[in-house]
DNA sequence: AAGCGTTTAAAACGTATGTTTGAATTTTAC
DNA sequence: GTAAAATTCAAACATACGTTTTAAACGCTT
């Protein structure tokens, strides 16, 4: 292949200009002049803007999804605590490149623009892809929740995600607004301690736990 | 002003398309096909797409920010607690012709966009109309939760904030999705009483009350 | 080094967008 | 009732988009 890196370039600019941006807010000339690449190379490696942006949501998912996989295998045969099923989560993300503070902002907002901007065809394609994965974990938050009501388990799980997607999505620019104004020097892995027992408390609250 | 209401369908015609696609995604076309007027209209009546984004928001914010004030001034006299609070911006909402569930979610919705398709413009007018109602508000958190330090309360508004726009933009898909999977017969009204203990317990985590 | 499949390149295509125009129509005011 | 102003309308404008096309350049195998 001649200079194979040309469909990992447009990738790079196309998440980067979709999580800062959006998806119809950003043109393929956009990303293939951020790339430097020619124009008509999107619709010769990915087949369409459709396909490209499935692509970039891909590159973060499937390594993901893998690992998560692997990790619920584990947890899957023994008791687990809320708190345990939320490191789970991060520590899963941290270990499958997106480690990089940078990374995970930009990820944390597609998921985001997956949920306000869904285009149809994305909604279908990571459930079609990933959706059995996520049932699994499901199961998992249901075993260690037995106090909650199905209805009230429902709705604070989507709480708590609304929580994390939202606060992730814009962490960079609060971080700076949040450093600039309260004089301190956090980044996002202080932003994600906090937000744990947050999460762990709203999800069990008004649950007696002794 | 012949047909005076010409402006007024173009507003219903758009805030319903915006919260159902997004702003880029939505076209004038769209929208005055929507209305029953002609395409030129919106250029007429408000100038242009941009300004007619922000009189959306306008429509709806203009008001609750005035009745928001006039709250505002009562509890600034009195001790409050963190649930009060919330009480109070729900409260507010519904005084401020959001009481319609519908509206309210298709607010919700556009408050959402506002944030994740925000378009420079929209953030600026937004803070420069709204914003010292908003600062009002912080001043009055910030005397409820003196436990926190600036920081945690800093993070803790914005994962509430995420939890309930978040979920309130898709309120209605997530309602039906829970009624049907759980053989239900929840409204927006029971969504939100879950919601605000969860907001509240998760603001409160670690502090202890007694 | 020749040939062949793969990749890049420039240009054009058709379509859709936001906006403007200028005439027709309606409403308002005197 | 008529002139003036405000509004509606159909049409066209200029621009930007995603996609397609055709030819040139490249990389690999022989």
């Amino acid at each position: 292949m001649a200079q194979k890196d040309t469909a990992q370039r447009i990738l790079d600019a196309a998440e980067a200009l979709f999580s800062e941006k959006g998806f119809a807010e950003t043109s393929l000339r956009n990303i293939t002049t951020k790339a430097g690449v020619n124009l008509a190379a999107v619709n010769y490696h990915f087949g369409s803007k459709k396909s490209l942006i499935q692509a970039v949501f891909a590159r973060y998912l499937t390594p993901f999804s893998e690992q998560f996989s692997e990790q619920l295998d584990i947890i899957e045969q023994r008791e687990n605590t809320p708190e345990q099923l939320l490191k789970l989560l991060v520590l899963t993300l941290n270990k499958s490149g997106l480690e990089n503070p940078e990374k995970f902002g930009v990820f944390m907002r597609l998921l985001g623009l997956a949920y306000s901007q869904g285009q149809g065809h994305l909604r279908k394609f990571l459930t079609s892809e990933y959706g059995e994965v996520f049932n699994r974990y499901m199961r998992e938050v249901n075993r260690v929740t037995p106090e909650l009501s199905p209805m009230e388990r429902f709705w604070r799980i989507h709480f708590m995600l609304g929580a994390a997607v939202f606060t992730m999505s814009s962490v960079d620019s609060l971080l700076a607004m949040a450093n600039h104004d309260l004089g301190t020097k956090s980044d996002v892995k202080d932003v994600v301690s906090q937000l744990m027992p947050f999460l762990a408390s709203g999800l069990m609250s008004n649950v007696n736990k002794d």
